[in-house]
DNA sequence: CGATGTCAAGGAATC
DNA sequence: GATTCCTTGACATCG
């Protein structure tokens, strides 16, 4: 099992994960690329096999009134070779999750576009870099949480305006207020597409009381065979929070695996201490904590 | 230099 | 129909 963490490095003192400046300056997909490789160089120093990329890696490239920057992609498909090859040189598996504002089911015909175009993008980016399809985007439903089953529709009729390699590259997530696992089971079954099963967001929506290990289970036979699938897990800022704590809870963790023996997945963490989250879990779940410390301190 | 406002973008809640 | 919050980091600007 693989532990990832997304996109922002705080370790060594921080590193860029991409080109951030304002269109105004003319960032550029190949100074996102530069920075990259610097990532996966600290992913292999702290032997890190999973990260999600930031899904702005190419910079305004969708952006309708930047005509200029749609061929980011194309400019730099040499460089985006070498990051791919680099990246699959360390067994690190890429991944992108795409922001609120790339809303497949939007009622308004313009986000859609816009949404078709922002997948469209991401799976160029993967098949550029050359990754395997374990390489994905992730995207919740998106709104129209009043009609929930017209939400569904509406998502399945934007998947069908996609082409087959954005199909090929995305993956849905339950979401914690209005699309719960058995929702996107049933986009799965009406386009076949993989789940990633979000643990926190299960527990905030979980309208069948669907008990973890079973709608775990349900997700990871969504992914085709031989594609190992992955789950996102971060622990509550506080009991029932959606907002996700700057850490991973060891023990939530721990009882979480349990809950999963047997079962094979990747795990992206959400936490707001991000990589750093990443290292201490890992220490403490390599040093259990003595009988009796809840905290799960290390001994000093 | 430090503090503060702003950023391309959507949706839901509120009025 | 318009406004505000959600949530996020870093650029950009101002004092």
């Amino acid at each position: 099992m693989r532990l990832g963490f997304a996109v922002k490095v705080l370790g060594e003192g921080g590193l860029p994960s991409h080109d951030t400046r304002r269109w105004q300056s003319a960032p550029h997909l190949r100074h996102s690329i530069e920075a990259m490789h610097a990532v996966l160089g600290y992913l292999e120093r702290h032997d890190i096999r999973m990260y999600r990329m930031t899904a702005s890696l190419a910079p305004y490239a969708t952006h309708p009134d930047l005509p200029a920057f749609h061929a980011q992609v194309d400019e730099a498909l040499y460089e985006l070779a070498g990051l791919g090859a680099h990246a699959r040189a360390l067994g690190i598996r890429l991944s992108t999750h795409p922001g609120q504002y790339v809303v497949l089911n939007s009622e308004h015909a313009a986000v859609q576009e816009a949404a078709i175009r922002d997948l469209e993008l991401q799976a160029a980016l993967f098949d550029a870099l050359g990754l395997g399809p374990e390489a994905v985007a992730v995207i919740h439903v998106g709104g129209g949480g009043r009609d929930r089953p017209a939400g569904l529709d509406r998502w399945v009729a934007g998947w069908e305006r996609l082409s087959e390699r954005a199909r090929a590259r995305l993956v849905v997530e339950n979401d914690d207020r209005t699309y719960a696992l058995p929702d996107v089971m049933e986009l799965h079954r009406r386009t076949g597409v993989p789940v990633v099963f979000d643990v926190l967001h299960h527990e905030c929506c979980d309208r069948d009381g669907i008990p973890v290990r079973a709608a775990l289970a349900l997700a990871l036979r969504t992914w085709p065979s031989g594609v190992r699938p992955k789950v996102h897990y971060s622990t509550p800022r506080e009991p029932g929070s959606r907002a996700h704590a700057d850490e991973i809870d060891p023990l939530a963790f721990a009882a979480f695996l349990d809950a999963a023996a047997g079962l094979e997945f990747d795990v992206m963490l959400e936490a707001k201490a991000k990589d750093l989250a990443l290292l201490r879990l890992r220490e403490r779940l390599a040093t259990p904590p003595a009988r009796g410390d809840r905290r799960g301190r290390a001994a000093a």
